[in-house]
DNA sequence: GTCTATAGCTGGATAGAC
DNA sequence: GTCTATCCAGCTATAGAC
């Protein structure tokens, strides 16, 4: 495991309120805003001081990503945890604190470390959200011939993030509703109605 | 209609030479290497030529979209008026002549004037698309209350989009052949086999 | 229409004092 | 750990010569 910094502890005040500043800046500004003296104005810090703690800006970058994959991780794993697995993943995929993914998405374009580093959790989610599916599935009696679990959990994906982002990004949303009802209707089929809607204004904490 | 330019006929030499450029800066190495220097090294003119036919930075990627758009407007319309448009509309979203969206997704974000026109653009395939499926499915007796065609439109605009997303920016398909298997399940019980394959190999010239 | 020159700004990154 | 000072690079945009 590479370490993204270069030196402090990984709870460190100032660390942390870099992390935060990066992190707003890029939702409000986009990635391009995310510049060393910006963050570090917004942090009440000097710029300098992101140097210490990450190294060039990629370091940055990674950092600020790999905080709310993590935390976003946990997230799913819990939502598939739940007794109705189906619901709990709709729900989650489509839940806005993805707004940030359509930067990181950019951004990986055009630099490496970011890139990588988004591949390889976008791979965990995939297998993670497969095996829970696989199993779900398989005790709903759903015939995995011709409708194998890692399909069913591309569509799900699928519909669930392209919505948001044509909501978020176009402005978009003739159709959604429309295919929203078709989805959970689905959803309803095998699991019955949705029980518990995972908290989905929970927002992580940014400050 | 705002014009983007400033100055210049629209067929211009240099103008063109410009737009090429600018479209390949940003296909390899991303919006943020579109800048008004490299642009012009790249196009064999001086930098100050880009002002004077696109005034700023700006209006020279609106016209980038703008050209791109206009012709795979034309293109989806061909597509639509085939007489498998399930078929064409299928094999026309999953063509890689749209590795420049994300890009400009991106760029949308934080260029109010790009954003506005990716924006419109998308209605109008939106409704494009919605018309010409409406009368299809239609046609092919589809109930139209368990299965609206702007819900289809939908579906086939998420997963095409999606999978052509996963494998540009996360390199990752698994699952893409599973999921693409049963759209085309669908569409051939609908369509039946699928006759003719839409040139997926043409592309725009860029010089 | 095309080029030269340049003003003015912002950013990345480091060295080194404290 | 944190800040000051600084170097250097690259960018937008315009004015004005040709």
């Amino acid at each position: 495991m590479a370490r993204a910094r270069r030196n402090g502890a990984e709870d460190s005040v100032a660390r942390t309120a870099i992390l935060d500043a990066a992190e707003q800046l890029m939702l409000e500004e986009g990635y391009g805003a995310v510049t060393s003296r910006r963050v570090a104005m917004r942090a009440g810090v000097h710029a300098a001081l992101i140097y210490y703690y990450f190294g060039p800006m990629d370091g940055l970058f990674v950092a600020v990503f790999r905080r709310r994959a993590e935390w976003m991780l946990e997230r799913h794993a819990e939502a598939l945890s739940s007794e109705q697995p189906l619901w709990a993943l709709w729900d989650v995929l489509r839940d806005k604190n993805g707004a940030l993914h359509l930067e990181f998405l950019a951004l990986g374009n055009h630099r490496k470390a970011v890139g990588a580093e988004i591949s390889s959790y976008a791979k965990k989610f995939r297998h993670m959200h497969l095996e829970s599916l696989s199993t779900a599935l398989g005790g709903y009696g759903v015939d995995g011939k011709s409708w194998p679990p890692v399909a069913v959990v591309v569509f799900l994906s699928s519909i669930a993030r392209f919505l948001l982002m044509e909501q978020e990004a176009y402005d978009l949303d003739l159709g959604h509703a429309e295919a929203i009802e078709i989805v959970e209707r689905h959803i309803r089929e095998l699991e019955g109605e949705r029980r518990s809607r995972a908290s989905r204004s929970r927002a992580r904490g940014s400050g």
